[in-house]
DNA sequence: TATTGACTTGGAGTGGACTTCAAGGATTAT
DNA sequence: ATAATCCTTGAAGTCCACTCCAAGTCAATA
C-alpha cells in the first residue's frame, strides 16, 4: 500500500512537482495559465503529468520570479521561444533587457544593505558603550 | 516674480519634495500616513514643511522601499526610532532581520543573472553562427 | 473680496501575483 | 456500485503598494 495512485504512479502529478519545489499547487496552475510555463502534458484523462522538460520550465520561471521579473515578462519569452528561431533577436533583447533591470536591482539592494550594515554597527556600539552617538547627518 | 509661494518661500512643499526625490507627492502623503516616515513638520495652517530631518528620513525610506522592504517593517522601525533609547535591541533585531532578507534577495537575484548571462551567450552566438545549440538540460 | 491654484483629508480604485472557491470529472479503495 | 480522493476549470477574493478622486482649506494676486 505504498501509495500507487494513478495507474502504476508512471505519472508526475502536479501535487508532486508543488512538494518538489515548495510552491502550491494553485500557484502551478496559475503559472501555466499565465503562459510562464508552456502547456504541461496531460494523461488521457486530461490530468497534467510534468515530463522532465516542463520540470525545466517550471525552473526557470521559479529562478526569474523569485529575482522579481514580472510575470508577464517571462511568460513573454516562453511566448518568443514557443515561436521558432526567427524570435531570437527578440528573445535576446529581452533578455538582455532584463539582465539591466536586474542588475539596477542589485545596485539598489547594495545600497540598502549599506544603510542596514551601518546602522547595524553604530547599534551595536550603543549597546556596547551605553550611548548613541550617530553623526549629525543621520536617522 | 520668481515663484514666490507660501509668504518668503521659506517652506519646502510636498511638491518639492516630490520633484526632489522622483516620487508623486500621493506616494509621499502615503509614506506618512503609512508610518514609513514620521509625523513631517507643518506651517500654522497645516502644510507640510519638510525640514532636513524629514528629508533624511523620506531619503532613507526610499532606500529601504527601492530594495523591496516591506512597507510595514519600515514603519516598524520608524516607529521604534521614536520610541526611546529602551527600543534599540529591538532596532538592532529588525535590522539584523532584514539584513538577511536583503541578503538572501541579493543571493537570487545573483542565481537570476547568471542564468539571463549563460542565455544570453548561446543566443549571442547562435546569431553569429547560425544554429542555436542547447545541451541537452536546457530551455 | 473674489478668483486661482496648490494644499489638506478620507476613502475609493488599480494592478500584480497569487489564493480560494464552486462545480464537476477521473481514479482507486471497499 | 459507490464512496473517498485528487484532479480539472473559470471566476471571485485577497493582499500590497500605491494612485486617484471629491470636497474642502489656505495663501497670494486681480
Amino acid at each position: 500500500m505504498d501509495s500507487p495512485k494513478y495507474k502504476e504512479m508512471s505519472t508526475t502529478t502536479i501535487k508532486d512537482v508543488s512538494k518538489q519545489f515548495g510552491i502550491s499547487a494553485d500557484a502551478l496552475r496559475y503559472y501555466e495559465r499565465a503562459g510562464m510555463i508552456p502547456p504541461v502534458s496531460r494523461t488521457a484523462g486530461g490530468v497534467r503529468d510534468y515530463q522532465d522538460e516542463d520540470l525545466r520550465w517550471v525552473e526557470l520561471a521559479l529562478c526569474l520570479r523569485s529575482a522579481g521579473l514580472p510575470v508577464e515578462v517571462i511568460a513573454e519569452y516562453v511566448q518568443l521561444s514557443q515561436s521558432g528561431s526567427d524570435t531570437i533577436p527578440n528573445r535576446l533583447a529581452l533578455l538582455e533587457q532584463q539582465r539591466k533591470v536586474l542588475l539596477e536591482q542589485q545596485r539598489q539592494t547594495g545600497a540598502a544593505l549599506d544603510r542596514l550594515n551601518h546602522k547595524i554597527t553604530v547599534y551595536q556600539n550603543a549597546l556596547k558603550t551605553g550611548t548613541l552617538n550617530w553623526n549629525k547627518e543621520e536617522t
